[in-house]
DNA sequence: CGGCATCCTAGTTGATACTG
DNA sequence: CAGTATCAACTAGGATGCCG
């Protein structure tokens, strides 16, 4: 049996234009949503440990991401008043029940690098050729 | 099909910026990749269903979408010279073994969609109340 | 330390019209 | 039918500098 969300968790369809549905996938896929959630699988940390993680963030694009996630009930921020400021960052049980399915897709990323790199110089040696 | 592929997850690093499998992982996660593959799923399609399938799709980004999939040999194109033209196209063995991922985030964000939403006007309503 | 505010550019997307 | 061409617009992203 073909088991539609559709139907169960009613009207929400990826394949529709502006369904919500849609927005939240994009949401996922963005640029930094995956690091994200990457570098915090291991639990709460620090903005800056964060941003050190992941290559080439800069800060604004760092907090903006968090902010979306947060806002959208992915992670969840605690401040802790002190000196220095001391900002911590996790994911809820909401974000972490997308961290699976994020972790398989950077894994495929990173299994069939090589080979999507070789389709890519095969194509363009045939298209493009000089 | 040759298992040239890492085998370990040491070679590429999506946390390290400029790594290939980053911008792989990247590329499936774009605006109209997921919802490619979902058209393809239950194999060839021609170019004016998947289209028609996708909504707000326009030819132009479609185009695009399809001819960097069939690039990264994650999908094959197919062109049979009738009258009139008809193209189809279908997923590779290595664009196959990402469908199963995608999927499940599409459904993730279908079935999580409203307590997303919901999050959303949580946090409005905390932060921008006035 | 952990952010905002500003400005700016570069790539992406879209609307529309046209073609093999 | 299955695209391509052109132009316009949008916006994510980056650089820089200031603040609690």
């Amino acid at each position: 049996m073909d088991t539609e969300d559709a139907g169960v968790n009613g009207q929400f369809d990826v394949m529709t234009l502006g369904c919500p549905s849609r927005l939240i996938m994009q949401r996922l896929g963005d640029k930094w949503t995956p690091l994200v959630f990457l570098a915090l699988k291991d639990g709460p940390r620090r903005f800056s440990h964060i941003r050190d993680g992941i290559g080439g963030v800069t800060p604004k694009v760092l907090t903006q991401t968090l902010r979306t996630l947060e806002r959208d009930g992915l992670l969840k921020r605690t401040i802790y008043p002190e000196v220095p400021p001391r900002v911590e960052y996790e994911l809820t049980a909401l974000g972490g029940s997308v961290l699976g399915p994020l972790e398989v897709l950077s894994q495929w990323s990173q299994s069939h690098a090589a080979s999507i790199m070789r389709a890519r110089d095969d194509y363009d040696e045939l298209h493009d050729a000089q």
